[in-house]
DNA sequence: AATGAATGAGTTTTCATTCAT
DNA sequence: AATGAATGAAAACTCATTCAT
């Protein structure tokens, strides 16, 4: 894990073009990609507030007043961004591979869980945090269709895996949606504290859900 | 609980008075906490860079000039803020007490917790979150002060109990601090979803945080 | 000569104009151009300090933001002017022309050099003399390349004509420079007193100084 | 020579001063003196506008409030200084003296001339020239009562020495308040570039002076 | 679609000055 | 006489947004 938010900011890209290419004309829908990839660096370091117009637009590598073709106003680049962001959700958590032995299985879901913290989503769970009031329904749709959906699925397989006495009933097999607490403790560590606190932190919670979510291991208990 | 980041803040303080008292003069640290009273209210619901010092002066009900004899400036304030309110911790993970039967202290306990997650207590959440990093040296004297010796603590009294066979050993009972991992789960999702999403999902994690606890009764299982 | 420093400054130009015409887009050296003029009657007026961006914005009839665009900020509007101002030099002192006779020509001179002391120039020499400081480089660039230059060859003409027995040698003629004492004394005299009392100091040092360099005549003295 | 105006001023004394000695009380004249040589130091770096109350009190030894009991307000403490400063010129130009020989006599009067310009004195020569206009009554008034005065008498000495045949009539002999031309010379020099340049302008103009006055001798010509 | 120039509204901060003690 | 607290006015500067080309 890398440092927790950091305003040094990668260098925008015209900085490394002096010679600007005068006027590129780039279909919609290339521009509008640019655009939210620069504004994700930059809402994702900075916030909504502190994030600047000019520092997009020259991030990504065109003028103030184009952001201005293809987006309302910040608020409407921050929304799209969102938008985007949210829909292929983060979607990390698949439950355990049949082929596999079920400890192992476990195991590599925890790690794929602790694996998903990467900078960048990290990036989104500060946005989403720390400016969601902005756009309320976009985050409850996202619940809604995303979260949800993805939720029930698991659960229903963890339930299956339970009827058929693969799997323990445990208060974790009851409502498995709650190995997402450690996760975002672990990420929320990060974000405050950073470096070793953060390592060490998440190194405790990230053993502890390995070790709760091997309770639900049928046969002999494990580590 | 109430709805999430609510910017449409309550209204200044001098609003109410159109007659201005002219010239109160106050100790420094009845006006510095006056100030910084104000400070939480509008950083905690906009964040640093948002919150203004104009309107922190109007909620505090003196002059922007004002602030600057009492604080340096903006950032002084912020880290005046956090100060004050990392020191005292909302220090609530207190163990069972040992009159109690156990089972009910575990409850008393969780009920402690999930209900530390006032407003005021997820502003400070909030902010830790999207601008600890303008304070690195705070969060981490924070964290080695407060957080750690209040887990240490803890978790000798846990040990203790594990050890006096008055609480099983489980993989809570190895690592108690776990059992921060879902409150904040629950005030994420108060933060970011507020209203009935919170609601449910806090809802589902704090039993399900209690039953894991319950594991660690020492005669028959609970719930 | 006209009263010195009279801070009744001559009106904006937007003061005239109650209906501002909207948005008028200039090319950068036309608007810089206008900004750096009226930069030039505040800040040679008040000074650095005292004068505002908001004046010279106003005077230069365009709007303070827009000064931003077109340069850093205020200590950058003053280093452009100067570099402007100290370029050309109020480049007066020639040597006497041949054609005429020796006399008439030295006369010519020393009435040019007073005839440079206006307004302006004086304006240049109080910023010069109150905020060199702000400009160090600058103004020892502008000795080095231009005062330097013009003194040697000034001095290289005096010193032919000396060769070639058309002027006496004379204290003044071994350093010509020296002529511009008197001027920068008039010039600080108008400064500091004005009216009456600059016009007398200044006439009096301009008669002496022509009767010493009268004193280089050859044949017959002057005067 | 020392470098020219250097805003790096002097410390505060209250600085050297940690424990500050709580409501000195002063007769008037003594408090108003500490604020004027105070006010001389930030005044004459920094200029009328830049220098702040703040820092004259803080140098003063007292507060900002204080001030306004000794004095109505800023341009008052600028006006009080400046009446103060040109009372006694630093009227060093006085005749030569009848004891000496001629010659070492104007040597030592260059020397003496030239001797004045301290920083002091070049900070209050330039406190008149950028901002005389405050003050336009004082000015003239020290000109009228200290200046013509001083010229006056002077001019007298001179003219008696030439009308005994000690001196002869020259054009400097005619007017000699002409010597203070290259004095304010040097100054200016100082003022603007400072250093070097100031020292080799300054000597230059020196030494013509001496060589012109030299010319005053009877008998035969000087260096 | 693209952009350089332009701007109104707002930002933080400073300053000379005043009030109450 | 002295001062800490208080403040209105203004300063320099920024920003999201718009206009004209």
């Amino acid at each position: 894990m890398t440092p927790r938010q950091a305003p040094d900011l990668p260098p925008t890209a015209a900085a490394d073009l002096p010679a600007k290419p005068k006027r590129v004309r780039l279909v919609p829908e290339v521009r509008r990609q640019q655009i939210l990839d620069a504004a994700l660096i930059e809402f994702g370091a900075l916030g909504f507030t502190a994030a600047s117009i000019s520092k997009i637009a020259a991030r990504a590598g065109t003028s103030k007043a184009n952001l201005y073709v293809h987006f309302a106003n910040k608020d409407e680049i921050f929304e799209s961004l969102l938008k985007v962001l949210l829909v292929p959700t983060n979607s990390i958590w698949r439950p355990m591979q049949p082929g596999q032995d079920m400890q192992a299985s476990i195991d590599a879901y925890v790690d794929e869980l602790f694996g998903g913290l990467t900078p960048q989503s990290m990036a989104i769970m500060r946005l989403l945090i720390a400016e969601s009031h902005r756009i309320p329904a976009l985050a409850n749709r996202w619940y809604e269709q995303t979260i949800v959906p993805t939720k029930v699925e698991q659960q229903q397989h963890i339930d299956a895996y339970v009827a058929a006495g693969q799997l323990r009933k445990t208060p974790l097999s009851d409502y498995f949606g709650f190995a997402m607490a450690p996760v975002l403790y672990a990420a929320i560590m990060q974000m405050v504290f950073g470096g070793q606190i953060a390592e060490s932190e998440s190194h405790k919670a990230k053993e502890t859900l390995r070790k709760l979510l091997h309770m639900m291991l049928p046969a002999v208990a494990a580590s």
